[in-house]
DNA sequence: TTAAACTTTCAAAACTTATTGAAAGTTTTT
DNA sequence: AAAAACTTTCAATAAGTTTTGAAAGTTTAA
């Protein structure tokens, strides 16, 4: 296979990755796209690279910033934006997760928390299905929660040597 | 607040989480409704209670018994079919990583795997700069199943156990 | 075998989300 | 101060996804 063939079909397989987790395909595109490539890039190349509008382009590139996936990088003497993927993997994990975390997981352990503490007749099954099923969610979830604070402030080696001692 | 009052929140929350989550609305709100529902219920009564038509009630059940979420029962003397929910949190969990892992860390392992692979040039930047992060997605994915896997045959207690007693 | 009870299918419609591109905005250069 | 170079915005539109509901299919009962 041929590098710019390789390229794109990286380039494929983590759009449709991205689109199947709730995140924008031409978003993560984009990522693929700076992410392979060893030098910044303009707005104007990548609409080029993917055949995207400028309206598209720009917003992407905005969200990307956003969740710190990339940065933008100005040359000396010229007025363009270039923009480059941060390339370490840990790291990039890690900025999804602290962004999703914040968006998604944060608001629905508010809603749990304020459903666990609905009062009701235990003697009633409607009462005491939601109860239970609510308290467990909710530990899960706390779980869950914990897990990223972790992940979150953990070094790379640290975290998946600890990890993969014990699931050997 | 009134039970019913927190049924549908957690619905809605529910269905809100899901769709964040590339899992359709309707799915994760059904499940949400028979999760918090003492007893098992027919199509009828969840089209009534979701406001869905039948098609999409019909659709969205089988989807359910799918991904091993739901269950049906049949009642003696009873020709309709009765739905209920796999209540066990942690199950729940592994049921949709199993599916989401079958679905889409599978395929992309392949293609990183078929990726990985590519030879060329170690002098151009070009070829350089998609290996390296190749591999390196290459490794976080590989992780990351590995982990499932794990997961998949982990018991609950033993799983969050060891977890925790690192992340303390 | 016919009718009733129930389930499944699927094309069309509704809804949601992503994309375009031209116009407006901003900054730098001349 | 005007023009050029570049970035941002946003209403319109396109694309993608979900939902509907009526018709077809299936199973059980009479």
């Amino acid at each position: 296979m041929e590098l710019a063939e390789a390229k794109s079909k990286f380039i494929e397989a983590w759009g449709k990755l991205g689109s199947e987790w709730g995140i924008n395909r031409t978003m993560a595109q984009v990522h693929a796209l700076l992410l392979t490539s060893p030098v910044a890039m303009t707005t104007e190349e990548i609409m080029e690279a993917l055949s995207i509008s400028r309206g598209n382009a720009n917003m992407t590139l905005r969200d990307l910033i956003g969740w710190g996936l990339i940065e933008k990088q100005h040359k000396a003497g010229e007025r363009k934006e270039y923009f480059f993927a941060e390339k370490d993997t840990w790291t990039i994990a890690r900025q999804v997760a602290q962004e999703r975390k914040k968006r998604e997981l944060d608001p629905i352990l508010k809603v749990l928390n304020e459903l666990s503490s609905v009062k009701g007749d235990e003697k009633d099954p409607e009462y005491k299905t939601f109860k239970t099923s609510i308290t467990s969610i909710n530990k899960l979830a706390g779980n869950v929660n914990k897990t990223l604070e972790t992940m979150l402030k953990a070094e790379e080696n640290w975290f998946w040597g600890s990890i993969f001692k014990i699931f050997k």
